[in-house]
DNA sequence: GTATTGACGATGT
DNA sequence: CACATCGCCAATA
Protein backbone atom coordinates (compact mmCIF):
# COMPACT_ATOMS: atom_id res chain seq x y z
CA UNK A 1 0.00 0.00 0.00
CA UNK A 2 1.24 3.32 -0.82
CA UNK A 3 2.60 5.28 1.48
CA UNK A 4 0.22 8.74 0.79
CA UNK A 5 -3.14 9.20 -0.68
CA UNK A 6 -1.70 11.04 -3.42
CA UNK A 7 0.78 7.93 -3.97
CA UNK A 8 -2.34 5.44 -3.93
CA UNK A 9 -3.59 7.86 -6.55
CA UNK A 10 -0.86 7.15 -8.78
CA UNK A 11 -1.13 3.49 -8.75
CA UNK A 12 -4.73 3.25 -9.29
CA UNK A 13 -4.10 5.41 -12.55
CA UNK A 14 -1.60 3.01 -13.45
CA UNK A 15 -3.37 0.15 -13.07
CA UNK A 16 -6.00 1.72 -14.75
CA UNK A 17 -4.12 2.96 -17.89
CA UNK A 18 -2.35 -0.57 -17.95
CA UNK A 19 -6.23 -2.20 -18.13
CA UNK A 20 -6.32 -0.38 -21.56
CA UNK A 21 -3.76 -2.20 -22.86
CA UNK A 22 -5.53 -5.11 -25.71
CA UNK A 23 -5.35 -8.49 -25.31
CA UNK A 24 -2.32 -9.32 -27.54
CA UNK A 25 -0.64 -6.04 -27.30
CA UNK A 26 2.28 -4.68 -25.57
CA UNK A 27 3.45 -1.02 -24.78
CA UNK A 28 5.83 0.38 -22.39
CA UNK A 29 6.41 1.57 -18.91
CA UNK A 30 7.18 5.34 -20.25
CA UNK A 31 4.26 5.37 -22.39
CA UNK A 32 2.31 4.25 -19.33
CA UNK A 33 3.57 6.99 -17.33
CA UNK A 34 2.90 9.63 -19.87
CA UNK A 35 -0.75 8.37 -20.09
CA UNK A 36 -1.37 9.34 -16.36
CA UNK A 37 0.48 12.44 -16.63
CA UNK A 38 3.62 12.41 -15.11
CA UNK A 39 6.01 11.44 -18.16
CA UNK A 40 8.94 11.72 -15.71
CA UNK A 41 8.25 8.64 -14.07
CA UNK A 42 8.74 5.22 -15.84
CA UNK A 43 10.03 3.88 -12.85
CA UNK A 44 7.28 4.69 -10.34
CA UNK A 45 5.03 2.33 -13.23
CA UNK A 46 7.35 -0.40 -12.65
CA UNK A 47 6.98 0.15 -8.73
CA UNK A 48 3.21 0.21 -9.32
CA UNK A 49 3.15 -3.16 -11.13
CA UNK A 50 6.05 -4.24 -8.90
CA UNK A 51 3.52 -4.11 -5.68
CA UNK A 52 0.42 -4.89 -7.65
CA UNK A 53 -1.52 -7.50 -5.10
CA UNK A 54 -2.47 -10.99 -5.75
CA UNK A 55 -5.15 -10.83 -3.71
CA UNK A 56 -8.39 -10.77 -6.20
CA UNK A 57 -10.25 -9.07 -3.32
CA UNK A 58 -8.37 -6.15 -4.09
CA UNK A 59 -9.79 -4.01 -6.99
CA UNK A 60 -6.42 -3.80 -8.99
CA UNK A 61 -4.65 -7.05 -8.46
CA UNK A 62 -2.77 -9.66 -10.27
CA UNK A 63 -5.52 -11.15 -12.05
CA UNK A 64 -7.73 -7.98 -13.42
CA UNK A 65 -4.65 -5.95 -14.78
CA UNK A 66 -2.81 -7.26 -17.71
CA UNK A 67 0.96 -5.98 -15.92
CA UNK A 68 2.53 -8.55 -18.78
CA UNK A 69 1.52 -6.43 -21.19
CA UNK A 70 3.90 -3.82 -20.15
CA UNK A 71 7.57 -3.74 -21.17
CA UNK A 72 10.09 -1.52 -21.02
CA UNK A 73 11.17 1.41 -24.17
CA UNK A 74 13.77 -1.08 -25.55
CA UNK A 75 10.92 -3.46 -26.69
CA UNK A 76 12.72 -6.46 -24.33
CA UNK A 77 10.85 -7.29 -20.94
CA UNK A 78 12.69 -6.04 -18.18
CA UNK A 79 14.89 -8.03 -16.57
CA UNK A 80 14.12 -7.69 -12.40
CA UNK A 81 15.74 -9.37 -9.39
CA UNK A 82 13.89 -12.98 -10.41
CA UNK A 83 14.81 -14.26 -14.08
CA UNK A 84 11.44 -16.28 -13.25
CA UNK A 85 9.50 -13.54 -13.29
CA UNK A 86 10.86 -11.91 -16.26
CA UNK A 87 10.31 -15.12 -18.29
CA UNK A 88 7.23 -15.86 -16.30
CA UNK A 89 6.03 -12.65 -18.01
CA UNK A 90 7.20 -14.03 -21.62
CA UNK A 91 5.52 -17.38 -21.22
CA UNK A 92 2.07 -14.85 -20.09
CA UNK A 93 2.71 -12.72 -23.26
CA UNK A 94 3.42 -15.92 -25.24
CA UNK A 95 0.18 -17.17 -24.55
CA UNK A 96 -1.48 -13.96 -25.69
CA UNK A 97 0.23 -14.72 -28.89
CA UNK A 98 2.65 -12.46 -28.90
CA UNK A 99 5.95 -13.52 -30.21
CA UNK A 100 8.68 -13.25 -27.73
CA UNK A 101 12.15 -13.51 -28.85
CA UNK A 102 15.24 -14.76 -26.98
CA UNK A 103 18.36 -12.67 -27.27
CA UNK A 104 22.24 -14.34 -27.28
CA UNK A 105 22.01 -13.04 -23.63
CA UNK A 106 18.64 -14.28 -22.65
CA UNK A 107 17.24 -11.21 -23.96
CA UNK A 108 13.30 -11.45 -24.20
CA UNK A 109 12.20 -9.13 -26.60
CA UNK A 110 9.03 -8.84 -28.58
CA UNK A 111 8.50 -7.09 -32.15
CA UNK A 112 7.09 -3.38 -31.41
CA UNK A 113 6.11 -3.24 -34.73
CA UNK A 114 3.77 -5.91 -34.08
CA UNK A 115 2.47 -6.23 -31.14
CA UNK A 116 3.26 -2.23 -29.72
CA UNK A 117 0.29 -0.66 -28.76
CA UNK A 118 0.30 2.79 -29.54
CA UNK A 119 -2.74 4.58 -28.49
CA UNK A 120 -3.91 8.53 -28.80
CA UNK A 121 -4.12 9.78 -25.26
CA UNK A 122 -7.02 7.77 -23.67
CA UNK A 123 -9.72 10.56 -22.59
CA UNK A 124 -11.21 9.96 -19.30
CA UNK A 125 -8.04 7.41 -18.44
CA UNK A 126 -8.19 8.57 -14.61
CA UNK A 127 -10.03 11.99 -15.32
CA UNK A 128 -7.26 13.75 -16.14
CA UNK A 129 -9.42 15.65 -18.88
CA UNK A 130 -8.96 15.78 -22.93
CA UNK A 131 -5.60 16.06 -24.48
CA UNK A 132 -6.76 18.68 -26.74
CA UNK A 133 -9.59 19.74 -25.32
CA UNK A 134 -11.51 20.22 -28.50
CA UNK A 135 -10.31 20.78 -32.14
C1' DG B 1 15.57 8.21 11.55
C1' DT B 2 19.08 7.53 7.03
C1' DA B 3 21.03 4.80 3.00
C1' DT B 4 20.44 1.95 -0.98
C1' DT B 5 17.92 -0.10 -4.57
C1' DG B 6 14.87 -0.60 -8.49
C1' DA B 7 9.54 -4.21 -13.46
C1' DC B 8 12.60 3.12 -16.55
C1' DG B 9 13.90 6.74 -19.56
C1' DA B 10 16.33 10.71 -21.38
C1' DT B 11 20.88 12.75 -21.91
C1' DG B 12 25.66 13.06 -21.73
C1' DT B 13 30.21 11.17 -22.77
C1' DC C 1 26.84 2.13 -30.42
C1' DA C 2 28.07 1.07 -25.36
C1' DC C 3 28.48 2.83 -21.00
C1' DA C 4 27.87 6.56 -17.33
C1' DT C 5 24.91 9.97 -14.86
C1' DC C 6 20.72 12.29 -13.39
C1' DG C 7 15.87 12.51 -12.29
C1' DC C 8 12.05 10.34 -10.08
C1' DC C 9 10.12 8.50 -5.81
C1' DA C 10 8.22 4.25 -3.35
C1' DA C 11 9.93 0.16 -1.03
C1' DT C 12 13.25 -2.08 1.44
C1' DA C 13 17.44 -2.66 4.34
Amino acid sequence: MPRSDEAEAFFFAVYSAVREIPYGKVTTYGHIAKLVGTPQRPRQVGICLKHLPEDPDVRYNHDNVPWQRVINSKGIISPRSQPSGARNQAAALQAEGVEVTTGALGELSVDFAEFGWFPEILPSEEGEGTPNGED
